[in-house]
DNA sequence: CAAGATACTGAGACTGAGTCTCAATCTCCA
DNA sequence: TGGAGATTGAGACTCAGTCTCAGTATCTTG
């Protein structure tokens, strides 16, 4: 279903349905979870499939603007995507002391969220909520 | 103020205050809204100061540690940090298109993040909501 | 179906924010 | 005041992500 989201988002923009980009939209559509665009390389390779890194660098926003995958979090200069699966949305605790991340869900910070686009006349496509502090553990 | 509370800072992590730390917090201090790193290297040059970028980008950890600063938005792959100002918080709908950024501001959304963070025992100092989609100008 | 127009690809050079190294220097406490 | 140990700056380095460009694939129109 996401592929012919794709599809209709590339026709939109006069863009084409290429084996490349076909093969990165199945990668990421098997992905649990996060993951990084050179983790989609390796898998992708693993197979056999020869897609450029340029080409899933080039892919991956494509993918963002049509709604199936977001940015989810970004650390150590890297850009972490996650699916859009709104069963499964959730934000981030992130632990600077130890690196641990918790994921929450808060149905009222979404609503409220909402809200505030509404208000401002925005059209919102994804968010990211990162919560930065001490876990448990590593509070003093 | 926040000159004494980077001191604490410091003392209780056995760490220096030195001239080049108190040039970059002044610095800081002077700033309003969102700045770079690289912002505050040639402020300080254009004052005279002679401040390394790497005692800059050395610095500026601690200072978010200490509650004085924190990670606002982090954008083609930049880091831009902000004044931690009660007063003044505030986040963010980054329109995709034209670029332009919303600051909001929500004590309900602020209040049930707390709330997250005391169901889950953790300590947060700073947070960074970022909604991005179309705004009103560039929507369809 | 052919042909042109245009989008796409991969290899690898390139960019640039941020980090690391290390010898010289400065802090701060006893 | 002395010295342990933190800090500094210059510049080399890292590496995620971008750009280039020549060769290739896709779509459209007749
Ligand atoms: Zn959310
Ligand atoms: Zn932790
Ligand atoms: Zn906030
Ligand atoms: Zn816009």
């Amino acid at each position: 279903m996401s592929e012919s989201v794709f599809h209709q988002h590339l026709r939109r923009k006069g863009l084409r349905l290429t084996p490349e980009r076909k093969a990165v939209l199945q990668e990421v559509a098997a992905m649990k979870g996060h993951f990084e665009p050179e983790e989609l390389l390796l898998r992708l390779r693993k197979k056999g499939l020869t897609v450029s890194r340029a080409s899933i660098y080039r892919t991956l926003p494509l993918l963002v603007e049509s709604g199936v995958i977001e940015e989810a979090i970004y650390k150590d200069r890297k850009t972490r995507y996650e699916r859009c699966t709104e069963k499964d949305h959730h934000d981030h605790l992130i632990c600077t002391s130890c690196g641990s991340i918790i994921e929450f869900v808060s149905r009222p910070i979404e609503a409220l969220q909402e809200e505030v686009c509404r208000r401002h006349g925005f059209h919102a496509y994804s968010h990211t909520l990162e919560i930065r502090g001490l876990c448990q553990e590593c509070a003093p």
